[in-house]
DNA sequence: AATAAAAATGTAAGCGCTTTCATTCTAACC
DNA sequence: GGTTAGAATGAAAGCGCTTACATTTTTATT
């Protein structure tokens, strides 16, 4: 006997239908074993009574919970929104929800994260870029949860990744200044620390510059948080740094746009004065005025691989690759051109 | 005994640290009731096994899971992925974990979606809007998930709302636009179908329009999904429409950024010749230039005040608010002026 | 019609955990 | 030292579900 709990169990169904509860699960799980007539009535049942089955119970029994885990910097970049909203998309294509945690860039927020995902017991787990705690990852293996790092093509401790090399894509946008006769330079970069992307666009056009002979000092390398503002004051103290910048080569479509809109706010041309590249490609880049020269990243097909790879450890699938390549190409518009003459 | 079937469970933990399961769900459940000699010696074996408590058993056992889901129509514009962000943030703090899921502004998808959620086993649910089916909303009754919908104020089926009331916030910009004398208004919204703001707020611009004598033609009140090029159509097809049109009230900031960026293409003179409001006030809308005239609303709050009713509903709360109500004021930057005399 | 094979259904175990209840240990008091 | 209240621990039940296995029913075969 059982006391009204208020919630309907797969026992009220069994005994609505007057069946045994394996045939309601059976009925729910493989419908092709059941008879029609019983399935018809198992069914009218559920729907009248609104059952669903408990989750608990349901992953425990099964060992699987049907949750997939993602950690991000931040919510609060297009580039991760929509890559958010594809991996999403396919998860939700194999029957798994997203359960969904930030780090806000910092690694032991991260470690947390993992922790809090794994008590809530998801299957798999991407993390962006591959600047986690060692232990973290760590934890991971030892526990067997899948896992992918997405956005960078460099794997720890020989995991997988969904992504491409920053170092040689910012070569892209650099190279296209070099040939346009640019010499002075100016990088406007996220913060580096705990940022491999950031680390390795810096480091990327560091080395073409230096393959061109240029070596660029350090306070023409200005580190801002992703923001609008922050950018602003970047390009600010880049200008006040170096008066003769004629290019400026941007981490990300977020700084590049708020250099561009600084620049225009200070009444310098771009891109007759000041040529600017910027990289990710956002939806609004080309839209603006100029519109935006930038390095397009394919940020739906890496998050729909990696979706896709996830999903595919999880299922056991074996001689999986290691790295996933995403598109990388370079975006001409209207920000950049030749060098002033001087 | 047990055979090793990959995972570690607490019959592990117990057997390693000599005590019963019993003591070892004490020391991580209710820690003051275990001694600490013992405590000290499952601690450490936990931390040597790796051990992480079974999920599944765990929300068995408990009737709770610790995620709270939300759907929201697309995480593809910064408001919304803004307000999850903070959302995420604030359940963050009460230990539970954000389920995401996107219904694409489809009510029968959103039906769905909550479904999935249920099935997931969430204890709540945040909506967004109102326009849910009324089906979908019962079954959240009937099974009594605590939910609440977020970004209205006015909540079907008695429910709970986090939000403002549409239909007045716009009227701040429309009353505005007024206030400089403009006769000839455009209006730029989302697809209103389905969507319960998007309807509000038309209706509300329309109501404060006529208040003040004005009727305007189906032709100038122009439809178009949330996305920068759309919205540059919409334009055209507005200024095609009505060429003495002096300003447009957009439906939120990314149709007014695109109204903006196409006028500028085309060389009409923001705010001269056209007088741009948006809503929303993102981010961006400060630094653009002109700098958008906009409805701040207080998302953030408002995405906060919804994580922290839906946490005490769970939690039994008695007496908790029906209506919750944001912050919304006009904020007039250079995107309006006088109406251009004639 | 009798029998074997196949299909449908039921019985009951057990997934990993928490918690009630019973038991043992500790400390306090006379 | 003996008694006892209180604290610490263990034994075992059971949360809601799936599934191996047993049993019953149906269908096919001779």
């Amino acid at each position: 006997m059982k006391k009204h709990t208020g919630s309907i169990t797969i026992d009220h169904v069994a005994s609505a239908a007057k069946v045994s509860t394996a045939t309601v699960s059976r009925a729910l799980n493989r419908p092709e074993t059941v008879s029609a007539v019983l399935k018809e009535k198992i069914n009218s049942v559920i729907k009248k009574l609104g059952y669903i089955p408990n989750a608990g119970a349901r992953s425990l029994m099964l060992k699987r919970s049907g949750t997939i885990g993602v950690i991000v910097p931040t919510l609060d970049n297009a580039i991760f929104a929509q890559g958010l909203a594809e991996f999403q998309r396919q998860l939700n294509q194999s029957g798994h929800q997203l359960l969904v945690a930030s780090s806000n860039y910092d690694p032991s927020i991260e470690a947390t994260q993992i922790t809090n995902l794994l008590v809530r017991g998801v299957e798999g787990i991407a993390l962006f870029g591959t600047s986690q705690l060692r232990e973290a990852l760590k934890l991971l293996k030892t526990r067997g949860i899948p896992y992918i790092h997405v956005g960078s093509l460099t794997a720890p401790l020989h995991g997988y990744a969904s992504g491409f090399d920053n170092r040689e894509a910012i070569k892209l946008g650099v190279r296209h200044l070099l040939e346009q006769g640019h010499k002075h330079f100016g990088i406007l970069t996220g913060i580096t620390e705990n940022n491999d992307r950031a680390t390795d666009r810096v480091n990327g056009a560091l080395e073409l510059l230096a393959e061109n002979k240029m070596r660029l000092k350090p306070e023409v390398i200005v580190q801002c948080p992703y923001e609008l503002q922050e950018a602003r004051l970047g390009l600010k103290k880049l200008l006040l740094n170096n008066p003769k910048m004629t290019a400026i080569i941007c981490g990300n479509d977020v700084l590049a746009m708020g250099a561009l809109l600084e620049a225009q706010k200070q009444g310098i041309k771009v891109p007759k004065d000041l040529s600017i590249v910027g990289f990710d490609d956002l939806e609004i880049s080309r839209h603006l005025l100029p519109s935006l020269t930038t390095i397009h990243i394919d940020a739906i097909g890496m998050w729909a691989q990696a979706a896709n790879h996830l999903v595919s450890q999880i299922n056991g699938v074996d001689n999986l690759p290691k790295k996933i390549k995403a598109n990388v190409n370079l975006v001409i518009r209207e920000s950049t051109t030749t060098a002033p003459k001087r």
